[in-house]
DNA sequence: GTCTATACATCGATAGAC
DNA sequence: GTCTATCGATGTATAGAC
């Protein structure tokens, strides 16, 4: 190969290494769906990538790391699910979508839900900056339900416990299915009501 | 001691036994706050209880029949908990403190309402004995629900979804807190509001 | 950047004496 | 029923050659 050759935007050298971590968190998430978070090993971790396994530590120093790099990843999927939807027309409409493609994408991937919305790892606590990515998330949500006229704190959380509900029961007893998904607009407009 | 005073109406030598898989039990959830559920080691369980380890197997012969155990006793201490309080009155005021207890039962221990309404440990499935006792829970709570109207199963699924949403923001949020079970009477309400 | 080799800890589980 | 001793596997992490 040529090493100088098509110097585009970005440093070469960084892009294959970013391609690298891309396809090891890949196979990251993959080994956590066959064993469960907690039971990723960094030894099949290495040998799905082919590597190594001491050779993960050049991209990533320790476990919690890369637990860590996992959370920012599916944030960052999180978000750019949320980007390719849009959330115009009618308050109420927007909130009922935004609902059930939130629901939608925790049954896609039980335990990327897991790993966003349950930190089931002893031990691990985000970086501040993949943390921010999460805030990114709660700060689009709140605006979606401030839109709709869910101000008071206690209908915010009312609202993100329903969601989270939802969530949780469609990943735990129906993966990949609709069954609470499609409850969206139902439990939408529960929170609505006037009371 | 002497070993055959009190010969009452079970066989001491069992109930002995019953005592030291209770006080083993005991120290398991113990082990389990501490280091999470997924990382309680047989070798510190047995030396909480003052024993070796490789005795524990007398009373538990894998670490998935001490989970079952503990699933079980989860359950049963649930049950314990509801049959101290009583839902009579009218079918609104039954399903709101119905609600708030389930909730704060969770805030108690974390832990325990992980074991029981998570399922967090990968590999592990109760037995059938060890199920019924939550298919017991789940009968209670549908009757108390359906005292109160709800009947259709999306409603049913509604309802299990803001129990569970509110419980877990309880325990991950506000852990030995108020804060989402003070939430019971108005989301009981929204549920309950005619469509 | 990748490798071999290895340190070092911990785990669940079993064998067999007492 | 409890113990000592130990097996075999697995885990993360590091040292140092190439």
């Amino acid at each position: 190969m040529n090493e100088s050759a098509n110097r585009v935007a970005t440093d070469p050298r960084s892009d294959r290494r970013e391609a690298k971590i891309a396809g090891i968190l890949s196979e990251a998430w993959d080994l956590a769906r066959r064993d469960g978070l907690g039971a990723i090993s960094l030894r099949d971790l290495a040998g799905a990538v082919g590597l190594r396994q001491p050779s993960l530590y050049v991209y990533f120093e320790s476990k919690l790391a890369l637990y860590d790099a996992m959370f920012a990843d599916g944030y960052r999927q999180l978000l750019a699910y949320l980007d390719e939807r849009d959330y115009t027309g009618t308050p109420r409409d927007a909130l009922i979508r935004f609902t059930r493609d939130l629901i939608t994408f925790a049954s896609e991937d039980g335990v990327r839900y897991q790993m966003l919305f349950q930190r089931p790892i002893p031990g691990f606590e985000p970086t501040t900056e993949s943390f921010a990515l999460a805030l990114e998330f709660y700060e689009r949500a709140t605006t979606v339900a401030a839109n709709a006229g869910i101000h008071h704190q206690a209908d915010i959380d009312l609202f993100a416990a329903v969601i989270n509900g939802l969530s949780h029961q469609q990943v735990a007893n129906d993966p990949g299915g609709r069954r609470w998904a499609d409850l969206a607009e139902q439990a939408v407009d529960m929170l609505l009501a006037p009371r």
